[in-house]
Order: structure tokens, then C-alpha cells, then sequence
DNA sequence: TTGAATTTTCAAAACTTACTGAAAATATAG
DNA sequence: CTATATTTTCAGTAAGTTTTGAAAATTCAA
């Protein structure tokens, strides 16, 4: 296979993979453009590659800037603005992980503890599943919460070498 | 707050943090309702919480017993059919994990490594940036799937107490 | 069997999300 | 400044996804 083909293998499939997680599927592309290309792209750069409008690229960078995935670069003696996406894939993740459970999980948190001052019997069996349920993803939800946290501080190496033993 | 606006927060909720994860709003209501519901519940008891179409009803139920979330349950001497989801978080956070690495994480390592074959000179710079992050990601990739397929073996005490212990 | 109850299917409609492209805003070189 | 290059915005449109609802299929009791 050429570069060329497996360059946009990989941009495709990157941008189907991010719709099962709730990523625009261009998003996705643009990143995975980012990821291989060695040196920094201008928006038309990206244009060309993807064959998208400037407005499409430069909305989906600036929400790639947001998740901290991306980064402006001014190359001296260039009016243009280029662009680079971090390439540690460890720090990538992390990077994920952190914005995820800032946006999505943590929120979610503190609706369960909301939730859990519902009033009410607790012997009424709807009162009781209600309870259960809610108790019992904010249980897992807390873990996860302070799992990830340690995740993020950590080094990869530290994840490969050690988690793997550990789950041994 | 009394019970129903508890529930329907609930529910509400749980589809809006479902779009988040590719998952479609209805599906993860009806899910969120099933949790919620101390016995099982028809199509129609469905249609009528949350105002929606059989149709919709009957495709999104048999979606999320295609997940392994949901079940039918055939009462004695009852005409219609009733439906009930696993209670234990858990559970359902092993059959999620399952089910997602099956469909996206095995496809995605197989495309990585035929990805990993292309040709070319490792000396270029784009093929080196090609390769190095594809590699990147395949290796990360493989470290994922490892540790998935331990946690999904696992019991939720030993995630809870050896884990976090660990994350110390 | 028959027919009433129930479930399933799927084309069309409604809704949601993403994209375009041109105008407005901003930045920079001369 | 002024002219030109570049980036940003956003209303309108296109594309994609979900939902409806009624017809077809299935199930089951009598």
C-alpha cells in the first residue's frame, strides 16, 4: 500500500471512529490530518486535503484548540497561521480523558446528589430502584472519577509497565 | 423533589450524557427507565412515559437487547410481551466495555496493522510521521484491549478496592 | 382454522447537526 | 493610513439521523 492510500485509510477511518464517541466525523479527520503530517498546515492546507470550506475547517479547529488537541504556530517571516496537533498519543488520551470528565462526568455527579435527596418512602419499591440505581452509578462514577485522576497525572510508562502487571 | 420529577430528570439526563457517547437519546432513555423501574414494563407502558411511537419503542428495545442490556421477560398467563434491564452497574458497565471493544477496538487494530505495512522509505518524514503514529496508537491500542479484557473477567469489589488502591 | 391481540417493518416526515460560502472583521505590510 | 492578505462569523442550505404511524406479519386462544 502507498502513503498516499493509507494516509486516507487512516483520516477516514479516524473520522468514523470519532462519531461512535460523539466527535463530528471531521473533527476527527482534521485531527488525524494533523497527526501525520510532520510539519504545520494552514487552513488551506486542510481545505485542499479534505476537500472542506475554510468555514468548515476553521470552526473544527478552533473546537480542536478548545479540547487542547491542537495549537497555533507562527512561523517567522509567514502571515499565514499554521497549525499542530500534539503527537505523544499518551498525552493525547490524557488530554481526552481530563476534557471528558470535566464536561461530562463531574456534572453528572452532582445531578446523582441531587437526585439522591428525592423525597419519599424508602420502603415504596419505586422509591427503593430509584435509590439503588442512582446510588449505584454514583458509586462506580466516584471511582472511575478518582481513577482517572491518578491516570492523568501518570506517565505512560508507569500505566504500561505497572497496570499491566497489576491486571495480571 | 418528589419521586417523578426525580425520575424524569433522571431520564432526561441519562439520553443527553447518551449523545455524548454515540448513543442515541431514545435508547438511552428507555434504558434509563428500564433502570429506574422495579418491574418490567410492556412497549406501551414505554410509549406512555416517554411519549414516544411503538415503533421507535419496538427498534431501540431490540437495539439494546442486541447490546445485551436489556431483556425479554415473559410473564405467566400474560399476553404481552415485558421487557427488564440489569440492575447491577457493574454488569453493565463490563457488557458496554465488551460490546465497544468488539466493534471499535478490535476493527481499529486490525486497520492499524495493515496500515503499518505501507511502503515506502522510513527516511522520508512523512512516512516516518506515518508510521510513528500509527505505531503510537496500536501500541496504546494493544495496552487498552489488554486491560479491558482483565476488567470485564473482574469483579466489581476487586475493581474497587485492589484498583484504587493501586491509583494510591 | 379464525380473528383479535400484539409485534415488527419501513417509507415518509420531522428533526438535528454539519457545512458552505460570502460578507464582515481583523491583521499586516508598505 | 491604505490596500491586501487572512481569519472569523453566521444565515441559509445540505446531509444525516431519528421518529412516526399505518400496513404487514406474527402469535395465540378459542
Amino acid at each position: 500500500m502507498k502513503l498516499t492510500e493509507a494516509r486516507q485509510q487512516f483520516i477516514s477511518s479516524w473520522g468514523a471512529f470519532g462519531t461512535h464517541w460523539g466527535i463530528n466525523r471531521t473533527m476527527a479527520q482534521i485531527h488525524a490530518l494533523l497527526l501525520v503530517s510532520p510539519d504545520p498546515l494552514t487552513q488551506d492546507d486542510m481545505m485542499a486535503e479534505l476537500n472542506i470550506s475554510r468555514g468548515n475547517v476553521n470552526m473544527n479547529i478552533r473546537e480542536l484548540i478548545n479540547w487542547g488537541l491542537v495549537e497555533r504556530v507562527l512561523l517567522p517571516g509567514e502571515r499565514k497561521e499554521y497549525f499542530t496537533a500534539e503527537k505523544d498519543i499518551w498525552k493525547v488520551v490524557k488530554q481526552i480523558v481530563k476534557e471528558r470528565k470535566k464536561r461530562e462526568l463531574e456534572p453528572m455527579l452532582q445531578l446523582l446528589d441531587k437526585l439522591e435527596t428525592v423525597e419519599g418512602d424508602k420502603k415504596d419499591k419505586d422509591v427503593k430502584a430509584f435509590l439503588d440505581t442512582v446510588g449505584g452509578i454514583k458509586k462506580l462514577g466516584r471511582q472511575a472519577d478518582r481513577t482517572l485522576d491518578t491516570m492523568i497525572k501518570a506517565e505512560e510508562n508507569w500505566f504500561v509497565s505497572n497496570l499491566v502487571k497489576l491486571f495480571k
